[in-house]
DNA sequence: GTCTATATTAGGATAGAC
DNA sequence: GTCTATCCTAATATAGAC
């Protein structure tokens, strides 16, 4: 059968990008079925509901984004790699923007992802908590007692909440400027415990504002 | 007509209790109707569908930000006051939590309160840029070029967040925890910034832990 | 202003043929 | 697995009497 792309994947498929542009409050099922041309009867003999569409897509994210928190753990990150890792989070994240775009909601109306969702969250805590721990241990950075966790769980929320925030407030920002912002806004916040030697960490901004062009 | 209260205020203040305890989503306008012993007909007589009532509160909330973000800015605190003003602005966004914990589904619903409700979020991280200012020219702080602005957006995002992600990471924390951590964690923001002459510092931070008990 | 009673609609669910 | 056709439900909207 290969070459035959199963209907349970492109109704996958086909919610993923209907729920990311269109926003997944105005797709219904029966759009679903539209657009790959399957009736809703049919759909629903695949998923029962538009609920069970949203926990595939959520399980599918959460493989991936549980492959990259886990990666700079297993396998270290150089100091100037650090700022390429925010960006692939980002962009993890970005892929399913139907999702960080109307948490609560699809929160409220599927519970069972609560769980999940908020352990993603404390996965990502730990991950950047790890991350500066190692710039600590290095002499990169310097923190006071409480300082790193505390930095660590506001740049998970930072994750968490920034494309909602851009979306308020900066509605019309284009993709690429908006993670470009993120990244930059999750720096800043790194940058007062950097140490006196503060050699690195001007190389390391440098470089990421050349990258952005 | 003094002490009679009318029926158009008794929908607004059942709405906002009902909104508030059971969530926005869970509500709905007959459910209002019951509950004041009118009859869905009449509440329509009032408003016309839920989102003329999610409307009018929005429009309350509003001017009572608004009061309370311009208070600091036109008589000027005292330092040991910053953040008793930070418990202020939190209560008040507790009392319309309904809105905070469904910022973007309620805003995907009434396009109309996305353009205000931006405005407040601007005007927020005003008033916390000025606050920061007048404690920079006191000498309490010291930022590097654009580091306050960096921080007075993350406080406003921080607080337009912070009832979401406490409902994700802590979801049984009590309310006064939530706003207790609330004002901590912004506290913690501002420590890196605070200058040598950190005894002042030290003094704010102990009074506001006594005060939590 | 307030009521009762009756639409309307949109989403989601089901039955049974092919 | 896929279709067509029908049904159910909850939320909201309207009409008209009191």
């Amino acid at each position: 059968m290969a070459g035959k792309v199963k209907t349970k994947d492109r109704i996958k498929a086909a919610a993923l990008g209907l729920f990311n542009n269109e926003g997944e409050r105005e797709v219904s099922a029966v759009d679903i079925a539209n657009v790959i041309g399957i009736s809703p009867g049919n759909l629903h003999y695949h998923y029962s509901g538009k609920g069970l569409i949203i926990e595939a897509l959520f399980a599918e994210f959460e493989t991936e984004i549980r492959q990259v928190l886990s990666a700079p753990v297993n396998k270290p990150l150089a100091v100037e790699d650090n700022w390429i890792f925010l960006y692939i989070v980002f962009e993890e994240i970005w892929d399913f923007r139907f999702f960080y775009g109307n948490m609560s909601s699809i929160l409220a109306r599927i519970p069972d992802l609560a769980a999940p969702f908020s352990r993603i969250l404390a996965l990502k805590q730990r991950t950047f908590d790890t991350l500066l721990a190692r710039l600590e241990g290095d002499g990169h950075l310097v923190f006071r007692e409480g300082e790193r966790e505390a930095l660590s769980e506001r740049l998970a929320m930072h994750f968490t909440y920034w494309l909602q925030y851009n979306a308020l407030r900066a509605p019309t920002a284009s993709p690429k400027s908006i993670i470009n912002h993120g990244v930059y806004s999750a720096l800043m916040q790194v940058t007062p415990y950097w140490g006196d030697n503060a050699q690195s960490y001007a190389a390391l901004l440098s470089e990421f504002l050349d990258a952005q062009g």
